[in-house]
DNA sequence: TCCATTTTGTTAACATGTTAATTACAAGAC
DNA sequence: GTCTTGTAATTAACATGTTAACAAAATGGA
């Protein structure tokens, strides 16, 4: 861990950030800390971290059009495509048809996905719990409201 | 349990949490934020985020060997195998043989990485400045502590 | 020395991220 | 209606994430 007395090479102007406190690189850090303590949990019921966010966001709301569900879960339109279709094939969601507009893909939880949420939101929340007390509610909270801070740097500068 | 029609799909306490206050997807958002301030420009030197770690921790240092490269650019072994092979294979860097364990892969930069380090080097460094004016340092050096007391999560509980 | 164990890096297989191109449908302008 | 333009979703192609299995080299005893 000796921080290198810095070879000649780059002027310090130019030299990048260190990377301990360059932050795309402690936003990944700390994501894969936090994802570590859910991961093997997930994996135990045969679910990815992506697809237990679409599954979840159909709990909470009936149904979700293919749109709606990439902005909530954050997932890419393409990655999505291949996660309906997973997740479908496995008979844990069902897509429909919009009526009123025949190029939305509509999504619904089947009672298969449901038991899986039934299995693994209580786990989901007891790992989760954990982390809130073991941090402390407040500054969770701050840490929740920088970051917002920071998603919302697109719109501005 | 069996008998209810569930209407409104699931109790309070057994939901999960609301995906606009969930530590993974928040971080999630605020990396891909910042990412997108960086990547366009990265895009134009035809490397990408992962490529430009790598690169940029060779910069720092003389040479590293291929764990030690894991460990400081976040980048699973795996990964990092096939960034190698592609960089070396555009001359961008080097694989030297460690003679004291065979088994290892030391990286050393080539001039043609160093060219670009120069080219992406300011540049990069002028987005980061105006993401550090746009949130202020302190607020900027909060958010990193915390991320790095996140990222010390495993260890403890 | 010999052998079991550990460490380092690679490969394989599958899932997702990322951008660009494409298809199908919708909405407006004319 | 026809044409253009815009939008939703998919596909394609490549890069990376993720886990498991593996090969090669080092290590530490017996």
């Amino acid at each position: 861990m000796t921080e290198s007395p810095t070879p000649k090479m780059l002027q310090d102007a130019f030299l990048p950030r260190n990377t301990r406190r360059s932050l795309p690189i402690a936003l990944l850090r700390a994501r894969e800390a936090v994802m570590s303590h859910f991961r093997p949990m997930l994996s135990t019921h045969d679910i990815t971290e992506q697809q237990w966010r679409v599954i979840r966001i159909l709990a909470e709301q009936e149904t979700v059009d293919a749109s709606e569900m990439a902005d909530k879960a954050f997932i890419l339109a393409p990655s999505l495509t291949r996660i309906i279709r997973s997740l479908e094939e496995r008979g844990i969601i069902a897509k429909l048809k919009d009526e009123n507009d025949g190029r939305r893909v509509l999504l619904k939880i089947t009672p298969a996905g449901m038991a899986i949420i039934n299995e693994v939101a209580p786990e989901s929340r007891m790992i989760y719990d954990r982390l809130e007390k073991h941090f402390g509610r407040e500054k969770l909270d701050l840490l929740l409201d920088l970051l917002d801070e920071v998603s919302t740097f697109n719109e501005e500068s």
